[in-house]
This record gives C-alpha cells, sequence and structure tokens, in this order.
DNA sequence: TCTTGACCTAAAGTATACTTGAACAAATAG
DNA sequence: CTATTTGTTCAAGTATACTTTAGGTCAAGA
C-alpha cells in the first residue's frame, strides 16, 4: 500500500519521464524542494510534479535551467504554478522568443545580401559586423580577452 | 625583419582578433591546417586567415564547429573558399537558418494558444507534446534512457 | 650574457545539463 | 530471513568550445 504523503523519487520519475539523477539535480538547482521522511529518503508533493513539468516545458521552448529557475523563485515554494502564474510566464517567454526570432531572421536577411559577395572580410563583412549575433548554441567561455580584431584583412 | 613565408600565429591573432589558444584549438579540430617551419613553430597561410574568419561568421550564425568543419571540408585543403564555394555554403545555412527560424514561429504560436490555458499537464500540453521542440542552447546529454513518460498526471 | 617576448605541449579548468559509478542503507517480496 | 528493488551521497564522466596554467624552447635586444 501507498502511504499517502508524498510521492518517492520513483513515482515523480514515471509520472514525468525524467531520471531520478535529473530530479536530484533539480532539487540541487533549487528548482524543486522535496522534503525528507523520516528515514532520509526524498517526499515530493504534487505540486512538485507540476514544477518539473513547467521546467521540460520551458526548456522545450529554449529556456536555460537559470532562466527557468528566474521564473519559479518568483513563485512561492511548493505552490503550483496557478494559470495566472502561467499567463505572465509565459508572457514573458513570448517576448523572448519574439526577440530571437527577430534577430535569426534579420540574420537570414543579411545572408541573403551577402550570398552573391563572399567577401568574408572581418573588416568589411556585414554579416561578421553585427552586434546581434544569433544566440550561441555551445556553452563555455567566448572572447574573454575583450580585444578587437585588429581589422586589416 | 619578417620571414615572408607564412604567418606566425601571433599575427594570425592580431588578424582574425582570436586567441592563440583559440587558433590552436581550431587546428587541433581539424579547421585549418598550418605547417611547421624549421624549429617546430606553426605557419599559416592567408587561406587559413580566410578559414578561421569563415569560422567566426558562422559561429555568429549560430552553427556549431562540427557543422562548420563539415562545410570546410568539403574544400581542398589551404584554398581560400571562393566565392561559389561561399554562395553554396550560404546557401545551405539559410535553408538552415529558415528551418529554425519556422521552428521558434511555431512554438511561438503555440505558447500564444496556451497563454489562458495553464494546463501545464504533461498528458495533454500542446507545447509539451510536441516533436519540433526548440533547439536547446546548452550541451551534453539527454533522455538517454528514451523512456517516454507515463502520462497520467 | 641575461632578459624578454613569442612560441611550444599537455593537462586541467569553466559553464551547462545531466549521467554514471561506487558504496552503502532501507523498504519490499517471497 | 534473505534477496531484490529502491533509495542515498559524493565524485567523476560526457559534450561543446575554449581558456588557463605549468613548464620548457628559441631568437633577438640591452
Amino acid at each position: 500500500m501507498l502511504k499517502r504523503n508524498g510521492l518517492s523519487i520513483g513515482q515523480v520519475s514515471k509520472r514525468t519521464g525524467l531520471a531520478d539523477s535529473a530530479i536530484r539535480f533539480y532539487e540541487e538547482q533549487g528548482l524543486i524542494h522535496p522534503w525528507r521522511n523520516d528515514t532520509g529518503q526524498r517526499r515530493f508533493d504534487r505540486a512538485d510534479v507540476r514544477r518539473l513539468s513547467f521546467v521540460m516545458i520551458a526548456q522545450g521552448l529554449g529556456f536555460t535551467l537559470s532562466e527557468i529557475r528566474a521564473e519559479l523563485t518568483k513563485l512561492p515554494e511548493h505552490r503550483t504554478p496557478t494559470k495566472a502564474d502561467w499567463s505572465r510566464i509565459s508572457r514573458s517567454f513570448q517576448k523572448d522568443l519574439d526577440r530571437r526570432i527577430a534577430q535569426m531572421q534579420a540574420l537570414r536577411d543579411r545572408l541573403d545580401g551577402c550570398i552573391g559577395c563572399g567577401c568574408l572580410s572581418l573588416a568589411k563583412c556585414r554579416l561578421y559586423n553585427q552586434d546581434d549575433r544569433a544566440a550561441r548554441r555551445g556553452a563555455g567561455p567566448r572572447f574573454l580577452m575583450g580585444d578587437t580584431p585588429e581589422l586589416n584583412e
């Protein structure tokens, strides 16, 4: 028989499709806050499952865990995001998506204009000399030196 | 006086704005193929500078090093990408960008429709049940287990 | 001659998002 | 009561894209 005060990590895993390790990781990252039973095992309530669903959906929308955490920490702990919460959050996500789409479109258009050019010059290329580079897909530091190239090529 | 057969790594660094370490890394990754002089130092020719410019521009367009390498290895080594090469490559990049833009737009539209919903259900949410998730921005393995969630939440 | 600067290699560090492994405790099934 | 399953912690591994550090070589200038 199930003790009905809290779900085990295995049950949450089955309900969300997340690996146990991912769930523990998300706790470590402060996205959920399960409590412990008397023997030290994690117990989750349904709010945690909803928070995890939210995490997965937001990741699908392309947000990082830290962006997601930022939204979640605006909610009182252990509370399920309500319809109103979700409406507010999704509007904010929408703006971000819009921005990203606009950037990529601008880039695409410039690429369009550069197809016949082929200059590939760091000094002149409009594709290079842009401040709105596409969001990088990898991680790690870039241009830490802060130097600008010597533009004579 | 400069020996005029090949640029040193420092000169390439100044011309491209890349750190020495990045240039060495790109060599390791097979994006450029400098040769060595009699004392074992790298020597680059102008084709390498162009290849590096291409790498930087393509990264700005959001492509990974392995995608970039894929394009570059189609070119004869030590050869500068020509106007025709660039035209072909940029058309291919353009298709990729178009695809990415279309995906994000579809996502944005669905988000639009979900703003008033707030169900966040893994079983029913149209935002979750999509095959065209946004390209992830972080790295590392995801869903290695290959399991699908148990959809009863 | 000594020092400085540019170069070299190899290994380890950084950030993100997790997984995997080792070693052990507790709950459940037969 | 024992075997299996489920859970726990902590450290290390994976992929991307590099940087940083340590330790050493080589050539030119004071």
